[in-house]
DNA sequence: ATCTCATTATACATTTAAATATATTGTATA
DNA sequence: TATACAATATATTTAAATGTATAATGAGAT
């Protein structure tokens, strides 16, 4: 180990997991997650149950969207969106026993 | 479910979480926390290992620092760090199965 | 004590990317 | 066409990354 292939090998999953993590560095972004996580949603349910103003919600699902995190469904004038990638779940379970499950750690403010 | 004090909730563990979550999301800080899940590792060890330059290092390890990710010991002229937040320790496992242990998935760039 | 070297941290300037708000455009239905 | 719904464009602000220079800390030598 440590030959230069491993380093490489290392510093490109180190990129694409980076990368992964900054699609869900975001309040918002982890907060539309969530609620996708509980099954397909449309754009104006999740406008009105999360409170994040349409043009913001619509660029922040399309950040999502062009990470292949979610995905897309038309039905008429409405957009349906579910979750594209079972990484999501998985970090998201991991997120909510972290950070949800015990509300001692929401206090958690090392600053 | 769904009441204000829900939302709120909500939105602060979010808020934590996204925090937590851009502290691993830099290539190098997740290389550096990875070497140091095998345990206490010294500066220079780490530059040597990693090839991150010294001032960029020592920023990227203060970043982990102040967010309570790592804690420092001082041996003389030397610094040895180790991990100080659990967390850090299971994401990084879930991220080693995500992006590391299929090599199929680190050409995954749907760009 | 002061000088010097090795090691690590911080400051600063610059570039690049992300977040935010407002306005506009596209797409589908009636 | 008019209206509802969603996406994109644009401008502005704010934060993150990067590189270079400088400073702090500790150990050994003089």
């Amino acid at each position: 180990m440590n030959s230069p292939i491993d380093l490489n090998h290392m510093q490109l999953a180190a990129e694409n997991a980076s990368q992964f993590l900054r699609s869900l560095a975001n309040r918002d972004r982890l907060i539309l997650l969530c609620h996708l996580s509980q099954g397909e949603a449309g754009v104006s349910a999740l406008e009105a149950q999360t409170g994040i103003r349409q043009p913001s919600l619509s660029q922040q699902l399309g950040i999502l969207r062009r990470e292949g995190l979610i995905t897309p469904r038309r039905d008429g004038k409405q957009v349906f969106y579910r979750l594209a990638d079972p990484r999501v779940q998985a970090m998201l379970l991991q997120l909510y026993d972290m950070f949800c499950s015990d509300p001692e750690i929401l206090l958690d403010d090392h600053n």
